[in-house]
DNA sequence: CGAGAATTGTACGAAATCGCTCACAACAAA
DNA sequence: TTTGTTGTGAGCGATTTCGTACAATTCTCG
């Protein structure tokens, strides 16, 4: 694997602090910084993409809308990721929504500038291949979860996941969202969070969860939580000075994990 | 989208038939054809991978393999793909283990030798890229319906899956592994099956499944099937004329599907 | 301040699925 | 033929999750 040393600029986006002083002035140039508000959609299934974009903070979700209009999340993008991984593959639409899951601000650019980059730059392409890599292992895992955990433990599975990409400790989000997102009934999420409330691992309130205690998250969430977030830190090994200052993620859990070889 | 024109020769594996004839000549050079017996695996997670695996008949299960041993399907792979996207995306190893579900035949490629092809070959990348494409978008939807549906609609989605990757209308498997692929308990295997049975849809014994009724088994099963199903015809469109001889898959289902547009 | 909306708590029976166990049939090898 | 293995059927209580409904609280906006 390409080793790539991201250059030392305040950016928040991990793909793009990863780039070249060159690249990133090209990137910087057709981009352009939107805000990204609760719920907002991005992405509309089965339509022409018209933007990729890059997170520089809050997050993002991929979730597949059923026909009766119920939906599942597939993955989640934060600050160490992008939308329209598609785009490497040459293809400009998905069977999959993006909507805004943790509010924030987002660096988009066109497809058309983006495919022109793309197409120019090896850089680019090498990047977004690790990055690409990167989503389906995630995605894998996610669905696998899906089948075989409980509500809690994929309840706290994607708490920590948000959390990972979020700059605080107060997650702001509803239970029925967290329903939509784990596919269950916002009952089912208020019996899971209240467990998780009583044993003092995170509070909530009226739309705003907090994360108290990290680790003991990890250990109620399945194992899911750690094959995802290794997932990442073996492809994108590297991580922007920034990130190391926030809370302790990644300090905790993230390092010095490997496959079970089985 | 470029569009790809399959050479008309004998070649059973869709992505092997769309390549160029002097690509094919090339791949066709390195390759090997080597018999996969039912439950082989062929690829172990966190290991090197040493070939990539075009499937001429019979098909792959890529599994997530739990820290328990207990395991759950990520996607299913047969004449229409290939196993080892991961080398498009400049990545060795996997977190995932593949795992013959019905035996076949592959051709293999080694890894340095499919590496040396992917750097030579822009027209191999393209294609590699749209299969990797409907790989994500098989993934992210197989994921999503272990959330939500029903053993049983799964379990005649996993059937339709299967069914549509091999030759004949009997399917080899034991209702054991089928519990494996689904993550869930034989004995639930057995009332889903039994269940499907008595509706006339698939008749089995003894590691024998039978697809007596493909349009009550779609409808048995949930979209996700048709969602699936749609991700190949649509990335992928061109067919060999082989396949179209065939039981009627794809006549009945794939053809003329479009997104829920929401 | 008051009305309405949004968010959460809780309850209930129904259904699905689990974990486990035993039984039996079919097949394979000795 | 015998024996051991494999695959399937079935039953049981326990647990999870569903679907639904309603009440209580908190927030927002007029």
């Amino acid at each position: 694997m390409k080793s790539i040393a991201p250059a030392q600029r305040n950016e928040k986006n991990w793909l793009l602090s990863a780039l070249s002083d060159e690249l990133y002035a090209l990137v910087t140039a057709v981009s352009e910084t939107v805000p990204a508000p609760y719920k907002e959609i991005l992405v509309v299934p089965g339509r022409p993409l018209e933007y990729v974009y890059f997170p520089l903070g809050g997050c993002l979700s991929i979730v597949t809308v059923m026909k009766d209009g119920s939906s599942v999340e597939v993955g989640t993008i934060g600050w160490e990721g992008m939308c329209g991984v598609s785009l490497l593959n040459g293809i400009d639409q998905v069977p999959t929504r993006c909507i805004i899951q943790v509010e924030g601000v987002v660096k988009r650019i066109t497809r058309k500038d983006f495919d022109a980059l793309l197409a120019e730059h090896g850089e680019l392409r090498a990047l977004m291949r690790l990055y690409s890599q990167a989503w389906i292992d995630q995605v894998g895992r996610a669905g696998s979860c899906n089948g075989v955990h409980s509500v809690e433990q994929r309840c706290a599975r994607w708490l920590l996941i948000t959390h990972d990409r979020v700059e605080t400790n107060e997650l702001p989000l509803t239970q029925e969202f967290l329903g939509v997102m784990l596919g269950v009934r916002r009952a089912s999420v208020t019996v899971a969070a209240s467990a998780l409330q009583r044993a003092g691992l995170i509070s909530y309130k009226r739309g705003k969860i907090t994360v108290l205690d990290r680790a003991g998250l990890e250990a109620a969430s399945c194992e899911c939580y750690a094959a995802m977030s290794e997932a990442y830190s073996r492809l994108l090994p590297i991580e922007p000075e920034w990130i190391k200052t926030r809370h302790d993620v990644h300090a905790s859990s993230v390092r010095n994990r490997t496959y079970a070889v089985a």
